[in-house]
DNA sequence: GGTCGCTGTTGACGTGCGTCAATGCGCAGG
DNA sequence: CCTGCGCATTGACGCACGTCAACAGCGACC
C-alpha cells in the first residue's frame, strides 16, 4: 500500500518504556488529573518513545492519523502548504504539548509536524487513546480540556493575525515563548529559539525581514539582547506594553 | 452571585420539545452516527430549544460555561475585545454548527455569541454532554471530531490570515458560505448574508472600507451580482481561482 | 412626507510592511 | 587555513491596504 510507505516517518524507534508518573510533565501533558490507577492504564496505551532528529517528520500531509504525539523533548512545527507554495507554520509546540488533534476530523493529518532540535516524543495510538478514555472519564475529560484549549489557542492566534501590528505580534510571540518555557521550570528572560526567523515569519504572517528588522529594532530599545537565536529578555512588562497586553497565546 | 446574574443571558426561552431524529440537520450536528438508541438519549440531555432575537447574546466572554449551543436556526457571530477596543470576529455559525467549544479549557466563555437574526438554538448542558458521552461511545467519538474540525477550521483561518491577500481572504469567506450553504440543502450560489460589512472586516483582518470596494471590483469583474448583503456568485469556478485554491474553510 | 441614523460606497492620501538586492556572519568540510 | 553555503541583517523602494472624509441609500419613526 503506497501510503502506508510514504507516510511511515523516517526516524529511529527507541522501544523505552514510557512512565507518565514518573515524567515531570505529567502536570502539563495527558496524564493531568488522573490517579495512580488510571494513569498506568494510560501507560499501557502510550506505547513507545520515538527519538526524532532535527529536520526529521513526525508525520506529513495526507498521511493516516496513527497516534497523537507528546513532546518529551526538544521542539516541533506543524506547516501547511498552499498550492502555489507558499508556506504557513500553524504552531510550534514544545515539551509536554501534544501534536496531531487537527487529525481526528478527517482521519488524516492536513499538515506535516518536523522536529526542529533533536526530540523526544510519546507516542499515543489515537483509537486506542479513545477506546480508554471511553472507559477512563478523567482522561476523556483531560481529551476534551486539552483539545478545548487548543481551539483557543488558534482563536488567540487569529486575533494576533488578524488585528495585531508586526511588533505586537512579535512581542507577543515571544512573551509565549516566555511564559511556555517557565511553566517547564526554565528561565522565563532566556530563550534559545529553535526555529529560524523564516519560520517565525512564516508563524506570524509577517516576512523574514521584517522579523529582523524587529528584533534589531527591540534590541535599540533595551527591550532584550538578541544574539543569533539566543534572546534575553531584559524587560517583560515593557515587552507585554508592547504586546498590546491581550493575546497571551497558549497561557 | 453576580456572575450568574451577569450571565443568564437576556432571551427568551421556549420550552419544545427537542426531536433530533425528526430533524433535518441531524446528519451535520451533534447526532451523527448514533443509532436510534443513543439519539433518545441524546435528545434527553438537550433540555430545550431557545430563541434568540437578532443581537441579543447567547452568551458573553467571562460567563461560567453551562451548555455548548446546535443552531438550528439563522447564524450566529463569535467575538473577542482587545483592551484597546479593537474586536475580532473569530467565527459565523449556520445551522448544524456548534457553538462554545472554545469554553471548555478554562469553564468560561472566551468570546461573546451574538445572534445575527432571528435564531433557534439547542442547548446542551455541557457537564450532562460529557456524562453521557462517557457511557455512548459514539457520542464521545462525535464530540472529538467535531471539535478536531473546529481545530482545522481555525488553521484554515491562520492561513487565510497569515498569507493570503485581501481578494484571496473575501474570495475563501464567500466560498465557504457558499458550501455550508450548499450542504444545508440551499442555493450554493444566491446568498444572503446575515452580517454586516464591518463584522466581514473583523473576521478577514480587513478594514470595511477594503471589504466594499472588492464586493464592488468583484462585480466589475462579473464573479458576482451584489445588492447589499444579498449576493448572487456567478462563477464558482473563477471565484475559487481568486481565492488561491487552498483555503477551503470549515468544508 | 421629512428627518434621522445606520450601513455601505467611493475617492484621495498616507504608511506599514513586502520585495528586491547587497552584504555580513558563522559553521561545516576540505 | 580558506572556501562555500545557509541564515541573518540592513537599506532602498514600491504597493496593498488602512485611514480619513464626503456622500449615498434606505428603513424607522414621528
Amino acid at each position: 500500500m503506497v501510503s502506508s510507505q510514504s507516510s511511515r516517518p523516517i526516524v529511529s524507534i527507541s522501544g523505552l518504556k514510557v512512565a507518565c508518573k514518573s515524567c515531570n510533565l505529567r502536570e502539563l501533558c495527558l496524564p493531568l488529573g488522573l490517579d495512580e490507577a488510571d494513569m498506568q492504564q494510560l501507560e499501557g496505551v502510550i506505547q513507545r518513545q520515538r527519538a526524532v532528529k532535527k529536520g526529521e517528520m513526525l508525520y506529513r500531509t495526507g498521511d493516516p492519523l496513527r497516534s497523537l504525539y507528546a513532546v518529551r523533548r526538544g521542539s516541533f512545527k506543524t506547516t501547511g502548504l498552499m498550492e502555489d507554495g507558499r508556506v504557513h507554520v500553524s504552531g510550534f509546540f514544545l515539551p509536554g504539548e501534544l501534536l496531531g488533534f487537527d487529525a481526528i476530523n478527517a482521519d488524516r493529518h492536513p499538515c506535516d509536524a518536523e522536529a526542529l532540535e533533536t526530540s523526544d516524543v510519546c507516542e499515543i495510538p489515537y483509537h486506542k487513546l479513545e477506546e480508554l478514555a471511553q472507559q477512563v472519564a478523567g482522561l476523556q475529560h483531560q481529551l476534551l480540556k486539552i483539545m478545548s484549549r487548543e481551539i483557543v489557542r488558534d482563536e488567540q492566534l487569529l486575533v494576533l493575525l488578524g488585528r495585531m501590528t508586526a511588533e505586537e505580534r512579535l512581542a507577543s510571540c515571544l512573551l509565549s515563548f516566555s511564559r511556555r518555557q517557565a511553566r517547564l521550570g526554565l528561565s522565563a528572560t532566556d530563550l534559545s529559539l529553535a526555529m529560524s526567523r523564516q519560520d517565525l515569519g512564516h508563524y506570524l504572517g509577517l516576512a523574514i525581514e521584517t522579523i529582523s528588522r524587529l528584533f534589531s529594532r527591540f534590541q535599540e530599545d533595551g527591550l532584550m539582547e538578541v544574539r543569533g537565536r539566543t534572546v534575553r529578555l531584559l524587560n517583560l512588562e515593557r515587552l507585554h506594553d508592547v504586546a498590546g497586553v491581550t493575546a497571551r497565546a497558549r497561557g
